[in-house]
DNA sequence: TGAGTTTATTTTCCAAGTCAACTAAATTCT
DNA sequence: AGAATTTAGTTGACTTGGAAAATAAACTCA
């Protein structure tokens, strides 16, 4: 099973699309069983800490366009996970709020994704991986 | 213009995925006035080696599923950039080939990737990119 | 040999993403 | 004030992506 090997293995945009596929194909088979998106994850994860964020806030956190947003939230309403609100002082802004079940449901997920988390930490070390860490925040 | 903070920052699969976001999108722009598609380029370049390649080999370079490929493969062949050839030991293998248009087109895109990834090169470091490549390999 | 299995690629059908245009509220400017 | 502009979010038409099934060639082995 030797990997073809390509001219591109020394860029860094290869080298990061490389490991985000493979990642996210797994953290993917992971949520696969509860059913849900990992950007749907991460918007529970972001309305968990109680503060309030509108569409265009949560786009940023959980990296996606303003209209792709818009299509997730309304899936996550209708599943019953969260709600929309009308910000009071500036009516053009929308809050989402998490709903009982959307709170559970992300209390769930959270260890799937922490599991996840950990087995990248163990193949890489500690130290490497808080150092990879830094690296990526320094692009984006 | 202060980035919402979010509880995720310490997870290494989201810092890859918002650099891989910020990356790709800016890849995209550039790559957009040559109406090309990332993974098209990518194809281009594995094929500019000489080397052959079936769909197989070609979906794990260009990091896409077979049926996406197919797809992308599709398009390329009725821009007149690729053609298909059955491999002649194994009929079930289809070699994909780089036409005289779509080697020029690559020439073209390459320069604009290597400015991209240049850009990378001297906002993070030398050694840093090196570091960078180095533990996204150890994912990958 | 030939039935059964594995491998390579494509097709189908559906879900999700994109771009550009649109609505509506807030802000600016004269 | 009120016309013009900016900002926030959504819609609609279209493209791309994905999972599972289908096709078809090669391989296995009794």
């Amino acid at each position: 099973m030797n990997r073809p090997e390509s001219p591109m293995n020394n860029l860094v945009s290869y080298a990061l699309a490389a490991a985000h596929r493979r990642i996210n194909a797994s953290l993917n088979a992971r949520l696969r069983k509860h059913g849900i998106q990992i950007e749907a994850w991460r918007l529970l994860e972001a309305l968990d800490s109680g503060q309030r964020f509108t569409m265009g806030q949560l786009a940023e956190i959980v990296l996606m366009n303003p209209p792709t947003l818009t299509k997730l939230v309304d899936r996550m309403v209708s599943d019953g996970l969260v709600h929309r609100q009308v910000a009071q002082n500036d009516h053009r802004k929308i809050n989402v709020l998490p709903t009982a079940l959307g709170r559970k449901r992300m209390m769930q997920i959270r260890r799937e994704i922490e599991d996840q988390d950990a087995t990248i930490l163990e193949q890489l070390g500690e130290s490497e991986s808080q150092q990879l860490i830094r690296l990526l925040q320094g692009i984006a």
